[in-house]
DNA sequence: TTGAAAGCGTTACCAG
DNA sequence: CTGGTAACGCTTTCAA
């Protein structure tokens, strides 16, 4: 048999489907009523088989497909899968099945992941956008149809009205400068490497506004571009280390990049955090294992996946709820790759 | 409009169902001709209305999904992403979508991607299996029907013969072991941070193999198990150490646990490869930027994920073809971690 | 308790 | 070129 189908095991069970669909989606026993006997039968059937009910077919006609889309910027980025993680905890314990889409940072890839909503007719989908603002229509669009749809990372709440989850990445930034400032550092690198200029924003933002408020005059020489791998920001750190005066500190814009940072700074032959300090965002798994151990803004990775995932669980039971607006807390995790400015 | 249909746009545009659905799916022009005319405003009525083809009732006819899943046993795994990265890229090169599920590397959640590739009718899947063993029934029935399944990493084709792409990570584990042993190192420890038993087993039975060819009794007592995380390898690490006489090199089953060796050791006050030699397998990016940089044997991640998918459509194409096994070259790849047995 | 039949949104065939 | 109609596999009334 290709394919057995509900027909094939309510034949094999000398019953009708009809009795075969209330068994095999436990709905007999309850309204239902379905004589034991017959039911064992019935599973004996499916069983004997090798009866799967067909999905699509099951969800044409409910209207839910029990799926869930997330989309992943940059699977290089471990901050990315530790959220992940979080999501499809909190999704299969629904008994949902999470759907990683990979999108590389492009914009017709997550448009592709808008569209597997819609065509597919997924439950909900967690996006991290590279940039929101190009998205304008089709995020108007899902906002104005109340879809499950949860933005991701900081987010421009007047581009389309949508729940978001945002990492502290804000809050943590300041308590990273503030703490870099009283280790006396005035000179500052930020590596900004990210796949767009509105990305990670706001953690440029805070770097500036931390500064003014501490009576530094900003520099923007200080502020160094590059893309989103390691191997970039090792490159980076090149440029960096030519400047004259030298900074004393450098903040990468995540993890994933500071650890390239790090090993750019040892390749020159300088010490960390003696010659130089170096610190990240996000405390992924791996920051506690570079050489130095990495001082880093601290976010609740896990948990903001799984409130991600509770956004649209929520919005299933109540679609015209109000918009939900969650910022996540973050944590200044000090380790040894920050100290004194040389000198002091 | 909730979800326009396929008849709204027809009767927006004034024309009956069958026509936008030839309009849609692109078979207007050949077989069946289509006025341009009427074509432009049946287009223009999907667009008006945001009109999506529902995927669910199209493959409730076609059949098909346009749909590859791909487990994922450890998102915290690099070498597991690249391998992702690169089956994305070829899955999107045919038009499909890749569908990601991360399995924690249960056995459950395993057999449940088996389950999405029957209930959701998947048009194929790419799987990395935890214990192959666990899933003899179910293997056996894929086989049995061609299902267009594809196993990554070793696997032990007696079980049930499928399609397989394979890491060198035996020959590469022999290359590494021969590195070691000319580097005149006796006392070679090997972490072992697996999910089961069977994973991972043919590189050590390569570095039992290489030691005793070379004339060299293996020692149990070097092999270390530990869990897959970076931080339970740091932590079998001061087991190692503790060992007398003391390895002088430690060979890690993957990069990631590598990661944790080398901070390890450098917290216990030794030097990098000095004292101690390390090497890891896979090369993930981050390898190059380890301080040191870590000696390991490359294998071509993004290339297996490519070859795995084009096994997926092959079979496709062809559903009763034979199995195939294919087995990726892998290269030592020498950095700074590795060095002469200290003395000599 | 069970069977018959309608319908979910789409495609594809067959007459007009 | 177009409209009607029969599937695709399933769930769910409604009667019996």
């Amino acid at each position: 048999m290709e394919r057995p189908k509900q027909a094939d095991v309510a034949k094999l069970a000398g019953v009708s489907r009809a009795t075969v669909s209330y068994v095999l989606s436990g709905r007999a026993g309850g309204a239902i009523a379905v004589a034991d006997e017959t039911r064992e039968r019935i599973l004996a059937a499916a069983a004997e088989l090798g009866y799967v009910p067909d999905a699509g077919a099951q969800s044409l006609k409910s209207g839910v497909t029990r799926m869930i889309g997330a989309t992943c910027p940059d699977l290089g980025n471990p901050h990315m899968w530790e959220i992940l993680h979080g999501a499809d905890m909190a999704t299969r314990a629904q008994g949902y099945d999470l759907n990683i889409i990979s999108t590389h940072l492009q914009y017709e890839n997550e448009r592709g992941a808008i569209q597997q909503l819609l065509r597919r007719r997924l439950d909900g989908l967690l996006m991290t956008l590279t940039n929101a603002e190009q998205h304008h229509e089709d995020l108007k669009t899902l906002a104005r149809r109340h879809s499950p749809v949860v933005i991701l990372g900081d987010y421009d709440h007047t581009i389309a009205d949508l729940d978001t989850v945002t990492p502290g990445h804000r809050e943590g930034a300041a308590q990273l400068m503030t703490h870099l400032l009283a280790l006396g550092h005035r000179r500052i690198s930020f590596l900004y490497g990210v796949a767009s200029e509105s990305f990670g924003r706001e953690r440029l933002d805070t770097y500036f506004n931390t500064l003014r408020a501490a009576g530094v005059q900003p520099d923007d020489q200080l502020i160094e571009v590059c893309g989103v791998t390691t191997a970039q920001a090792y490159a980076a750190v090149q440029r960096i280390l030519a400047r004259t005066p030298r900074p004393t500190a450098i903040v990468a814009i995540n993890d994933q990049l500071a650890i390239g940072v790090l090993r750019a700074v040892a390749d020159a032959g300088l010490r960390v955090p003696d010659d130089i300090s170096v610190a990240g965002f996000d405390d992924i798994d791996l920051a506690r294992f570079t050489v130095p151990a990495l001082t880093t803004v601290k976010v609740m990775s896990d948990e903001i996946g799984q409130r991600a995932v509770a956004l649209i669980f929520d919005r299933l039971k109540d679609p015209n709820r109000p918009t939900q607006q969650i910022t996540m807390p973050a944590q200044l995790a000090i380790r040894v790759s920050t100290g004194p400015v040389p000198g002091r």
